[in-house]
DNA sequence: CACAAAGTTAACCAAGTGGTCAAAAATAGT
DNA sequence: ACTATTTTTGACCACTTGGTTAACTTTGTG
């Protein structure tokens, strides 16, 4: 029985997680996202509590974001991973690219040890599941001749696609990055 | 015909180093420096002008502690990937392990252009043309056999290179690393 | 010994940081 | 229309940031 908020929850989040995404945790200020995203300081610590609670659930969002490309198992595995690297690549040369937020924030957080980091650290470890998966439905394709186990190939993906999502930061270069998802590939005799 | 500095200036850079190495630029406070080296802020400032300097005459001292590891003619190309690659994997899994600098620096500027940034990615570059040389090499050896170019096999050791030191912030799992060491050395049928 | 050139010291600065709070404004439900 | 509840507003806070400055100390050289 009162007043509702003048702005979309959800939509400030969205605004704040492209914030941190760019310039990480520390590299955002209070007043980037104010200015971002219209709010005054009382109404934002109102709502979000804090900055360490806003990026808290600016991850959560990333992700769910994430996990909206994760393997479905009605999926082909070899049209998935090509596809895949294939968007990580056409997304990296933008000019826009930010890297991965949880990488990026794994890599920021990666000598202090807190809630933040653990929630990253988890996010990082559904990433690497989710490749494991794809690993063990392409063992079973006879189509696939490797001698790399399940956990072996997942991981070779998972370093592949977090490299060209950093190196992406920096080096806007296609054949670049297309070299690194087809390094990890031909151990599965793919290409993109 | 005047006093001389109380401090040795090449072990102030040294300590600074190590800080801007293991919490980036931004990260690194001027405190921090003057708590690390024990000089005051007047002292720092009039021998090495401002944080930025600073940073740059860092950076210059790291690029000379690469170059000492850079692949020498008269070296063994096979030796010394492996040797390389090993040594990054040992010191991956140490506690105080802090990724590499230039890596570090490229990813923290992605979004600006400075005198810094630009500074950087020249200390990328010989590191991408030492790779480029001992590819070279390896290609010229009997014992090697691979379908890939000097280009992209030095490039492939770049990637695993930079990966290896960036992964090894928060992941000190030897065998995840050296994994990525292999996969890469694979193309050449190396192993470590 | 003197003195000029350099280094040291501590106080100071403006701007920016994340965060708080009390009063004012708005409104959903009775 | 009233009112209890929530949101908004803007002033305020202590602390940290990179950086400056002027007085003071040290010291190599004539």
């Amino acid at each position: 029985m009162a007043r509702n908020t003048n702005f979309n929850k959800d939509e400030v989040l969205e605004k704040t997680m492209h914030l941190f995404w760019a310039k990480g945790f520390d590299g955002t200020s209070l007043d980037d996202i104010l200015k971002e995203t219209g709010l005054l300081k009382g109404s934002l610590y109102h709502t979000f509590k804090s900055k360490e609670n806003l990026f808290k659930l600016c991850l959560e969002k990333y992700g769910i974001r994430s996990k909206s490309f994760f393997y479905r198992d009605e999926d082909d595995p070899i049209d998935y991973i090509r596809n895949f690297f294939k968007r990580l690549v056409s997304e990296g040369v933008k000019e826009d690219a930010k890297g991965c937020l949880i990488m990026n924030s794994c890599l920021e957080f990666s000598n202090v040890s807190n809630e933040l980091s653990k929630e990253n650290e988890k996010l990082f470890n559904a990433v690497e599941t989710n490749m494991l998966r794809v690993a063990n439905k392409l063992l079973k394709d006879e189509k696939i001749k490797t001698s790399k186990s399940a956990k072996q190939l997942g991981r070779q993906f998972v370093v592949a696609a977090f490299s060209i999502r950093e190196f992406s930061k920096f080096r806007k270069d296609k054949l670049f990055l297309k070299e690194i998802a087809n390094n990890a590939l031909f151990a599965v005799n793919i290409k993109i």
